[in-house]
DNA sequence: TATGCTAAGTAGCAAATTGATACTAACTGA
DNA sequence: TCAGTTAGTATCAATTTGCTACTTAGCATA
């Protein structure tokens, strides 16, 4: 049939079966007023026009899906290097009224203070987003899930000091924890918990009318 | 520039811009021989003739992922309804050297008896795998993620119970435990954290030169 | 029938972790 | 100096985990 693979790659038909499109959605977290909170854009365009959606892109044919995560969120909030992870492929083929469009959820953690609301896109909060049903696509679905991913992984990872600014107080951290599992903690458990993953600094706080709090940085 | 939302659909050009092609790879353990094991097929066709691949299909357009992964189970193992779930989203443009597929890779899992090594597949030891660097694309890569995924939900799901049948005894259930978490556990703690997911029954196993064990069933 | 081998299953305790409460410390402002 | 407020620590009970040793039920052999 082929002599070798060589043969084969040349007389190979790439299109020979119909193929999706392929996006990649962002899902932005913060928390913001002790809320957890979710960077939305109202669509310009059809279809959803007017609605709220995540930011998004189409995959270009020489990214991969990680340089296509990174671009959304630079074209979208002048972001780098902030903490981000694949959540979810959604895939059914009624998602969006044009074509067959795939889309790759990515979410991302951002600390409240690195960012602010654009003429482009602001944030929202989730509990209230998650009541409404009129976000564009399945784009609820997909923070949905993206909060219960958050919220499983707290527990076993680090990723709360990602909505944290390099230097924090434990009450601020606390805070993040409390929001993010959705149920108070208990301040001196909390500590003897985290206390091997972070480093005391000889920085307080000021010009609060009770004591002081000390800041820490993340251990390594 | 449109007039509504339906001129939209009807004018939209969906094949503007290059598309990927996507396929669903399904990763299927089962626990043989007291080891965590993946069912493997050798590719017949270009690229990576002659090497071992991971099942996998080409996502059609009136299928969700889901569907696709249950037709990719179907077909190369004639089994259903056992447990899967969608894993992580490949999109190196240079993991298929004929064209950029995209693979949506899932993992599910059997018990060891429900299923045999056909002419098309077989089941080979994850841990003799990964040593190996000759496996078509990324599927290596694939494997060794969807092996840490287990680890890491054994710990807070009831996933291990997909890898014994209906009916088990506890020393069954504890050695699955047991391989995938890679380490020995204590018996009595391990009775005492499960006690409450199982039920037993009034069988127990015979023809064994000891104490018989008593068979469970899974609670719910 | 007795003794030993083997793996199933149970009892129990020490160590570590978690849950919970009460305290002390440091700041402001009256 | 005292009240109000939040930061931070001490302490102890309850639960979970780590670990060891025991008892139980089958088979084989002597």
């Amino acid at each position: 049939m082929y002599l070798n693979e060589q043969h084969f790659l040349e007389s190979y038909d790439s299109s020979a079966f119909p193929k999706p499109s392929v996006t990649v959605d962002l899902i932005l977290f913060t928390v913001k007023e002790n809320t957890l909170q979710v960077l939305l854009t109202e669509r310009k365009k059809y279809p959803f026009i007017g609605k709220l959606a995540l930011p998004g892109v189409f995959v270009r044919m020489e990214e991969t899906l990680d340089e296509a995560a990174q671009r959304a969120l630079y074209e979208k909030t002048g972001l780098h290097d902030i903490y981000f992870e694949q959540l979810y492929t959604w895939g059914s083929p009624e998602r969006d009224p044009r074509m067959r469009i795939i889309s790759v959820s990515y979410y991302a953690l951002v600390p409240d203070a690195q960012i602010e609301d654009s003429a482009l896109a602001g944030f929202y909060p989730v509990e209230e987003i998650l009541t409404r049903d009129d976000l564009a696509f399945d784009h609820r679905d997909m923070i949905a899930y993206g909060r219960e991913r958050i919220r499983n992984k707290v527990n076993y990872t680090d990723i709360a000091f990602s909505l944290v600014p390099e230097e924090f107080t434990l009450p601020q951290l606390q805070n993040i924890y409390e929001i993010l599992l959705g149920q108070k903690l208990y301040k001196a458990n909390f500590r003897k918990k985290i206390a091997d993953k972070i480093q005391q600094t000889e920085k307080f706080t000021s010009g609060t009318k009770h004591r002081p709090s000390r800041f820490y940085r993340k251990k390594d």
